[in-house]
RNA sequence: GGGGCGGUGGCGGAACUGGCAGACGCAGGGGACUUAAAAUCCUCCGAGGUUUAUCCCUCUUGUGGGUUCGAUUCCCACCCGCCCCA
C-alpha cells in the first residue's frame, strides 16, 4: 500500500537537502542562455502574510520552469529593511529599530524557507547592513559628483504623523495623504535634497525597450504629464515682464484677466493702495490652507483684484490681475493667463466677479456669446476675435498637432513674445527624511566651505546606535551628542554631518545590483556578474509601485548607465504585475476586520506545495480577489489524488486498448503544449486546471488497465515534470518514489511530441443560420466538400430544413459548416 | 472632464486568429462505502419550457444598436465598478 501523503515530513526533509547541496545555486556559466528572475523584496514588517506568498511562489514556479527549459536561473531574495515602521515600533515598543528589523529578517528568512522556493541565499542582501548602504551613500556621492543631487529650499511635502518629508510620489490623491499612514500632508519650506529625475523625463516616456504592461506605462506616463504648449510674456502696466504658461495660446485673444498665486513676488508690487487691505487679507487666509483645499475642484472659487493690470501681447489689451488660491506657486510660474470662454475654472471664477468672458473659439453650428454661455467650450471650433487667425481651425489635439496651436506659437515666436514649450508635471525627487532608520546622507556642512561630500574612502558613513527618539520633526541624529561632529574634509576644521537620511526608494533603486554580488567590497557590484546577468529578465510585483519605485529605478539606471556604471537601456526587461489577495469578505486584507489569512497556518494544515498551487490557481494572477478556505480543499484534493496515483505501486497488467493508449498520450502531450503556454504568458490558473484534467483523464485510463504500458510510465514522467515547478517537494519525493534519478529540478522541462498531441477525430459542429443544430465526429483533416457532404446528409440537419434549398453553406476549416437557409 | 482596466452560472474562473459559451475547481443536490461520522468514490448541477423518460426546443456573456453566414471576442453609444490624471 502507498504512503500517506504528509507534507509535513517531506517538504523540510528536501528543503534541508536542496539547500545543504546548493542545488539552486545560481553561478555564472557561459555555456548556458542566463536568466535573472526578481520579485520584489520585502519590507521586513515582522511576518511573512498571503500577499508575500502570492507574489513570490507563482514567480517561484516559472523561476523553476524557466530553469527546466535549460536557463541558468538567479532568483535571489533579500530585504528592504530601512524605514518607519522600525522606528516607529522603536518608539512605541522601546525596542532598537535594529533590533527589531533584523529579529523580523530572521524569523521571515525561516517562513521565506517553508515557501520552498529556488533562491540562491548565498546572493541576499540586507539594505539596512553598512556592507549595503556603503555603496548607497557612494550612488548618492555620484550623483551629487554628476550634478544630479542637489540641495534646494523649497515649500515640500510634510507628514505630521511620521515627522518627515516626502517625495511628490508618496503623497497619495486628491486628499494628498501620506503613502505610509494615510495623514493629510502640510507643505513646509525646507531646504532638502533633491535628484534630478526631471532631467530624464523625455527618456523615462520611452517604453520602447521594455515588455511592461500598458497600466504601468500608462500611469507612468500620467505621472510624468507631458503637457505642450508656449510660455508667453505679458508685462505688467509698469512694464514688469511675467511669464506664464498655457497650453492653449491659440485662446489667447480671450484671456481676460490674469490670475497669480498669492505668494507670487509680484504681487506686492501690483496691488494698488485701495486694495492693499483686501489682498493682504486673502494671503492670510491662503497660506493657512493646505494645497488640497485650494486646489480642490468642487470647492468654491475665491479671489481677490490686486488693483493691478497687464497689458496682452497679442492685443495690447488691458486686463485685471488677480490673486487666487487655484493657482499654485508651486506648479508652472505661479502665473496664468485666464480664458474664461475655454476653461472651465477660469469661467466659475470669471462669473463668480464679474469678469468678462470673450469666446475665441466658435464651435460649428453654434454662436457663442460670453454673456449668455453656461459653461466654458473646450473643445474644436474655429478662432473668431483673434485679429488675422480668425477662421483657424482649432482640433481637440494637443500641442503642435493643433493647427490653431501651430499657427499662434510660430507667429508669437516671430514676435519675439512667446515660444513653444512643454512642461511636465514630474518633480525632483525629494530625498532628505528626518528620519534614523535610513541610510545617513553622506555630505558635511562646513561653515568656510560649504556643502562637503564624504570621502569615498571614508565610506560608510555608520549609523550610530545609541540614539533617543524625541518627536521633533527633526532627525534624531541631530540629537546624538557626537555623531554629528566631525571634521571638514576639504579644510579640517570642525563641522557638522548632514543629520537626514535616505528616502528608503533609494536603497530600492539599485538592490537588484546588490544581488549580484552582495559581499563584493571594491564596488557597489562585481562586473563579471554585472556583465552575465543583467539585465534583470522577468520583474514580479504589485502595481502599486508603478509611479514610485518602479520609476525611481528607471531613472537611477539610466543615471548609472550616463556615468557609466551601468549598461543598456533599462533595468527591467519584462515587468508582470500580480493582484492583490482580500479577505474572504472581499475586503482588503487587515489586522482590525480580523479577516487576515496566516500562510503559517495552511502550511501547517496543508502543506506548502498546497498553498503554491491553490495561490496559483483560485484567481487570475494579475487579478487577485477573495480568498476562499473551502477553495483550497480543491487544490489539496488534486495533490493528494495526484500522490495516490503516482506513488501507489498498482500492479497494471498493460491490457489497456490501442485507443486508451492513444487517447492517454493525446492528452499528455496535448497538456504539455498548453502548460508550456501558460508559462510563458504568465496563466497560472489554467496550469493548474490542465494538470487537473490530465490527472482525470489518467484516473481513467488506469481504470482501463493503461498502468503497466509503456504510454503509462511516460505519462507518469511528464505529469511529475510538470508538476515539479508548482509542487516541488511532493514532485520531488513522488519522483524518488518511482525510482528516478535525483533531482527532478534538473531535469529538463517535457518536450511535446506533436504527432502524439494530434487529434484524429474532430466533432464537426453544424449550424443552421448559425444556430448549432448538429455534432457529427468526422476524421481530422476532412475535405471541405465531404464535410459539406455530410453536413447535409445528416437527419438532424435534414428535419430542420424541411426540405428547403441552403443559400448558401459556409464550412471552416473542416471544423464547422454553417448552413444558410 | 480625460485616460486605463474590468463586468461571463450561487462563487472563483475558462473559451487559441470571429466558429460547440460555462473547461477546471468551490459551494449545493442525489447515491455508494460505513454502526455512524470524516475521508474517499460515483453521479447531477446556467435559466425556462416540453417529455413517463431519453430526447428536444427557447433564452443567456452589464444594456442598446451595428458589422458578419456566425460576436463573450470587432465597431458605436450608454450603464456600473476599480484605478490614474485633472
Amino acid at each position: 500500500m502507498a504512503a500517506e501523503y504528509n507534507p509535513n515530513d517531506i517538504e523540510p526533509k528536501w528543503q534541508k537537502q536542496w539547500e545543504d547541496e546548493g542545488l539552486y545555486h545560481a553561478d555564472i556559466d557561459p555555456a548556458k542562455p542566463k536568466h535573472y528572475a526578481l520579485t520584489m523584496l520585502p519590507y521586513p514588517s515582522g511576518d511573512l502574510h498571503i500577499g508575500h506568498w502570492y507574489a513570490m511562489t507563482p514567480s517561484d514556479a516559472r523561476a523553476r520552469y524557466m530553469r527546466m527549459q535549460g536557463y541558468n536561473v538567479m532568483f535571489p531574495m533579500g530585504f528592504d529593511s530601512f524605514g518607519l515602521p522600525a522606528e516607529n515600533a522603536a518608539i512605541k515598543r522601546n525596542i532598537h529599530p535594529k533590533e527589531w528589523t533584523y529579529g523580523n529578517i530572521e524569523r521571515m528568512r525561516g517562513q521565506l524557507r517553508s515557501m520552498g522556493a529556488m533562491y540562491d541565499w548565498r546572493r541576499e542582501a540586507v539594505s539596512s547592513d553598512p556592507k549595503y548602504y556603503h555603496w548607497t551613500q557612494w550612488f548618492f556621492l555620484k550623483l551629487h559628483e554628476k550634478g544630479l543631487a542637489y540641495r534646494k529650499l523649497a515649500a515640500v511635502d510634510w507628514c505630521p504623523t511620521d515627522n518627515t518629508t516626502l517625495a511628490r510620489e508618496q503623497v497619495i490623491g486628491d486628499e494628498r495623504v501620506c503613502e505610509r499612514c494615510g495623514t493629510p500632508v502640510i507643505k513646509k519650506e525646507l531646504e532638502q535634497w533633491f535628484f534630478r529625475t526631471t532631467d530624464y523625463t523625455e527618456e523615462l516616456l520611452n517604453f520602447d525597450a521594455i515588455d511592461w504592461p500598458e497600466r504601468v506605462k500608462t500611469l507612468q506616463t500620467n505621472w510624468i504629464g507631458r503637457s505642450e504648449g508656449a510660455n508667453v510674456t505679458f508685462k505688467t502696466e509698469a512694464g514688469d515682464p511675467m511669464e506664464i504658461f498655457t497650453t492653449r495660446p491659440d485662446t489667447l485673444w480671450g484671456a481676460t484677466f490674469m490670475v497669480l498665486a498669492p505668494e507670487h513676488p509680484l504681487v506686492e508690487k501690483l496691488t494698488t493702495d485701495e486694495q492693499r487691505q483686501a489682498v493682504e487679507a486673502y494671503i492670510q487666509t491662503a497660506t493657512r490652507q493646505t494645497d488640497i483645499e485650494r486646489e480642490s475642484a468642487d470647492k468654491e472659487k475665491t479671489g481677490v483684484f490686486t488693483g493691478g493690470y497687464a497689458i496682452n501681447p497679442v492685443n495690447d489689451a488691458k486686463i485685471p490681475i488677480w490673486i487666487a488660491d487655484y493657482v499654485l506657486m508651486t506648479y508652472g510660474t505661479g502665473a496664468i493667463m485666464a480664458v474664461p470662454a475655454h476653461d472651465q475654472r477660469d469661467f466659475e471664477f470669471a462669473r463668480q466677479y464679474g469678469l468678462e468672458i470673450i469666446p475665441v473659439i466658435q464651435p460649428e453650428g453654434e454662436n457663442l456669446d460670453g454673456k449668455t454661455m453656461e459653461e466654458a467650450w473646450s473643445h474644436e471650433g474655429v478662432m473668431v476675435n483673434s485679429a488675422q487667425f480668425d477662421g483657424t481651425p482649432a482640433t481637440d489635439d494637443k500641442g503642435m498637432a493643433n493647427p490653431a496651436i501651430k499657427a499662434v506659437t510660430e507667429w508669437l515666436d516671430g514676435k519675439g513674445v512667446g515660444e513653444a514649450a512643454v512642461t511636465y508635471r514630474l518633480h525632483d525627487w525629494l530625498i532628505s527624511r528626518q528620519r534614523y532608520w535610513g541610510s545617513p546622507i553622506p555630505m558635511i556642512h562646513c561653515e568656510r566651505c560649504g556643502v562637503v561630500p564624504v570621502p569615498e574612502d571614508q565610506l560608510p558613513v555608520e549609523l550610530p546606535e545609541d540614539i533617543e527618539w524625541k518627536p521633533t520633526g527633526e532627525s534624531p541624529l541631530t540629537f546624538h551628542p557626537t555623531w554629528k561632529h566631525t571634521t571638514c574634509p576639504s579644510c579640517d576644521e570642525p563641522a557638522v554631518r548632514d543629520t537626514d537620511t535616505m528616502d528608503t526608494f533609494m536603497c530600492s533603486s539599485w538592490y537588484h545590483l546588490r544581488y549580484l554580488s552582495p559581499d563584493y567590497d571594491k564596488g557597489p557590484f562585481d562586473e563579471d556578474e554585472y556583465n552575465y546577468w543583467m539585465p534583470v529578465d522577468v520583474y514580479t510585483g504589485g502595481i502599486e509601485h508603478a509611479t514610485m519605485h518602479l520609476l525611481y529605478t528607471r531613472f537611477f539606471h539610466k543615471a548609472l548607465r550616463d556615468m557609466g556604471v551601468a549598461e543598456g537601456p533599462e533595468p527591467m526587461t519584462k515587468l508582470r504585475n500580480q493582484g492583490i489577495v482580500l479577505g474572504e469578505d472581499s475586503e482588503k486584507m487587515s489586522k482590525s476586520r480580523g479577516n487576515v489569512v496566516a500562510p503559517d497556518e495552511l502550511v501547517s494544515k496543508y502543506g506548502a506545495d498546497t498553498v503554491r498551487a491553490y495561490l496559483m490557481f483560485f484567481s487570475r494572477w494579475d487579478q487577485g480577489g477573495p480568498w476562499n478556505s473551502q477553495g483550497i480543499g480543491g487544490s489539496s484534493r488534486w495533490l493528494r489524488r495526484a500522490w495516490t496515483l503516482f506513488s501507489e505501486k498498482a500492479d497494471g497488467d498493460g491490457s489497456a486498448d490501442e485507443e486508451t493508449i492513444k487517447s492517454l498520450r493525446r492528452k499528455v502531450h496535448q497538456t504539455v503544449e498548453s502548460i508550456t503556454t501558460d508559462f510563458e504568458k504568465f496563466e497560472f490558473n489554467t496550469i493548474i486546471s490542465s494538470l487537473m484534467e490530465l490527472l482525470n483523464e489518467m484516473y481513467t485510463a488506469r481504470d482501463k488497465g493503461a498502468v503497466g504500458t509503456e504510454a503509462w510510465d511516460e505519462a507518469v514522467d511528464i505529469y511529475l515534470r510538470m508538476m515539479a515547478p508548482v509542487t516541488p517537494h511532493a514532485a520531488e519525493e513522488l519522483w524518488a518514489m518511482n525510482g528516478k534519478p535525483y533531482s527532478i529540478h534538473n531535469q529538463p522541462w517535457p518536450e511535446v511530441d506533436e504527432a502524439a498531441a494530434v487529434e484524429e477525430e474532430i466533432t464537426l459542429v453544424v449550424q443552421i443560420n448559425g444556430k448549432l443544430r448538429d455534432r457529427i465526429t468526422v476524421p481530422v483533416g476532412i475535405s471541405e466538400e465531404d464535410a459539406k457532404a455530410k453536413a447535409l446528409a445528416s437527419e438532424t440537419i435534414q428535419k430542420f430544413m424541411d426540405g428547403v434549398e441552403p443559400k448558401k453553406v459556409i464550412v471552416v476549416g473542416g471544423k464547422l459548416v454553417n448552413i444558410v437557409i
